[in-house]
RNA sequence: GCGCCCUUAGCUCAGUAGGAUAGAGCACGAGACUUCUAAUCUUGAGGCCGGUGGUUCGAAUCCACCAGGGCGCGCCA
């Protein structure tokens, strides 16, 4: 595969001349060398920092070093025109055949278009992984959305992404949802529950309706052979199948959004495999647990303060704020030792970077993670990400929908599914950084206008599906580029450019929401465009008497749909062909 | 009290590794449908980038302090 991010091709170029101009310069330096697309036209099509980057290194003047680089830049292949302009920026204009031939590049690579080369990273991404107790909410819905579309903009780089869930089913809450069940299985066999809810310390914790069918089910199975046992004769069996049921509850509402994981790994699997031992041994031989007694919280202790002995792991040498403990004063581990195993078991399987999509409340939780994983790595290069969503809020007429889990209304995920479709939700929820709060309004997930982001992306696809059906008689193989001169249309030659780069640095900062602003600017050209050729019919796509300018036009419009499509398909969103 | 996140136009938000005159949409003003679907487009007005200092050729962006909003804070996961 040959480059196709043509920002990449010219920085190539800059950085071998600034080395001619002013040999020697450190690394650091020249990674800051950057080029990139220009705000303004009148600036040319990318625009360089490479002159005030090496100015004070080099002992030069910006603009001297920006006039050098401009005379060594002006005889290179493609390149129009280079200019020092401001404080010393190199602008640069490309041939306007190099950017006619960006065409048949995207014609030929389809929708790989963007498709960065192969990394020799192994990168684990792993999101929702809800605790397996009841379907999933919207609460959920965010954090599904971004690491979905987080793996697939970490593909289209280049990278090697496994997609996982981690499956909560080893602490107290399975339990919980035992018992929950269990009251269910009785009410299934006709009995009354009221007895066993009363010997429950916290009473029914899921009283949520969807248990009904699964206590039905245990009922059938088993009969009332486990009506007047102790709960140890059947708490394994019903949690293993109550478990069971609530993935597969999981699973489909996560089909329902387009959500497919690769490995589902399970924490009880881990713990009953002596994982954890296995994940704090290196931990232990490097000499970093130790048992001790933490300081209370700073400013105001909590009433029932009183010290503790406890395993403690030394987070603090690795960034935290203070040592975490590993084992309850009980000596049973914590959720966070047995997150530790699990980081380490994604170690031990290859990945030397880790992404963990979290919801807000556990932001807390990020530094002493990326201390454990910091302290797994023991040098060798291993990295875990976090990416934090906050809270979404869903709005309807203004007013925000009313959502507790506790009166069992909360709202379901499949509720916001059914409600604006699948495609709406996970564009609409990639519109925002994923650390910033966000309201979700429902009224324009259904709209038909430009207030509805989704909508007018996939509008733009389908014009350009339509010229595309139109133009299957007029259309003359031999696509003659050069007849595209029109601003309008090197306007959008230049942003189809744009499109392997912004991949390459959306998946370095781990933010698909570009992606998604990146279509709606790109749909918003094509709109123009179109509108362009209703004011001045000789820009319309096809013209019945130039055969040789229409389908060059139609290059242009198949490579836009072509663009329009491999983004979508990042954000996992359907392209449609026609909106009526 | 401590830690993390956030604060940009009336509203909802972008701002691409510190780059040039801070950008969109909505709402508001003025325009464009004998069509490749006007479900769209063009154009105008609208800003102390929460505040104050600092770092440097250059700060919405980095640092410090302050104010406001959110989340979390030793045997819950």
């Amino acid at each position: 595969m040959t480059e196709q991010n043509l920002f990449a091709v010219v920085r190539s170029f800059v950085l071998q001349d600034l080395a001619a101009l002013v040999p020697g310069l450190p690394e650091e330096v020249l990674a800051r060398v950057e080029v990139t697309p220009t705000k303004d036209a009148a600036h040319g099509d990318m625009a360089s920092n490479a002159a005030m980057i090496a100015a004070k290194p080099a002992g030069k003047n910006p603009r001297e070093l920006a006039a050098g680089l401009v005379a060594a830049l002006s005889g290179r292949p493609g390149i129009a025109k280079a200019e020092a302009a401001g404080p010393g920026f190199v602008n640069i204009m490309l041939d306007q055949a190099l950017l006619q031939a960006q065409l048949p590049v995207i014609l030929a690579a389809g929708e790989a278009y963007g498709q960065g080369l192969p990394r020799g990273a192994k990168v684990n991404v792993e999101y929702v992984s809800a605790n397996p107790t009841g379907p999933l909410h919207v609460g959920h819905c965010r954090g599904a959305v971004v690491g979905d579309a987080l793996a697939n903009l970490l593909a289209k780089a280049g990278h090697d992404v496994t997609k996982e869930f981690y499956i909560n089913d080893a602490g107290a809450q399975v339990i919980a949802l035992a018992r929950s069940v269990y009251v269910r299985y009785l009410e299934a066999l006709k009995l009354s529950p009221q007895a066993y809810i009363e010997t429950v310390q916290g009473g029914m914790q899921y009283g949520g309706a969807y248990l009904i069918p699964v206590g039905e089910a245990l009922a059938v199975q088993y009969g009332d052979r486990f009506a007047e046992m102790p709960e140890a004769e059947w708490l394994d069996i019903f949690r293993d199948f109550a478990v069971a049921k609530m993935l597969d509850l999981i699973r489909e509402d996560l089909a329902a959004l387009g959500v497919v994981h690769d490995v589902f790994s399970s924490e009880r699997a881990l713990v009953q495999s002596g994982g954890v031992a296995r994940g704090l041994a290196s931990l232990l031989e490097q000499g970093l647990i130790y048992r001790g007694v933490l300081e209370p919280p700073k400013g105001k202790t909590p009433d029932d303060w009183e010290p503790r002995e406890q395993e403690l792991f030394r987070a603090t040498q690795f960034g935290d704020d203070v040592d975490r403990p590993i084992a309850k004063s009980d000596g049973s581990y914590t959720y966070f030792a047995n997150d530790i195993a699990y980081h380490a078991d994604k170690m031990a399987r290859g990945f030397n970077a880790m992404i963990d999509v979290w919801g807000a409340d556990h932001g807390g939780y990020v530094k002493r993670m990326q201390a454990a994983v910091k302290a797994l790595s023991a040098g060798r290069p291993a990295r875990l990400d976090v990416v934090l969503c906050q809270i979404v809020r869903v709005m309807k007429d203004g007013e925000p929908v009313k959502m507790s889990k506790r009166a069992g209304t909360f709202v379901e995920l499949r509720d916001l599914i059914d409600e604006v479709g699948p495609d709406a939700v996970r564009f609409i929820m990639l519109m925002r950084k994923s650390d910033a709060q966000m309201d979700f309004d429902l009224n324009a997930a259904v709209a038909q206008t430009r207030d509805n982001p989704v909508f007018y992306v996939q509008y733009a696809h389908a014009r350009c599906r339509s010229v595309l059906r139109a133009a299957a008689s007029v259309a003359s193989p031999a696509a003659v580029l050069a007849s595209l001169t029109a601003p309008e249309e090197m306007a959008m030659i230049r942003r189809l450019m744009a499109w392997p780069r912004l991949v390459e640095q959306a998946a370095e900062a781990r933010e698909p929401h570009r992606v998604a602003f990146f279509l709606y600017e790109l749909a918003g050209d094509f709109h123009a465009l179109w509108n362009a050729g209703r004011e001045n019919a000789s820009l319309r796509f096809l013209q019945e008497d130039k055969p040789e300018e229409t389908a060059a036009r139609i290059a242009l419009v198949e490579a836009t749909a072509i663009v329009l499509r491999s983004g979508l398909a990042v954000l996992g969103v359907k392209p449609v062909e026609e909106m009526r």
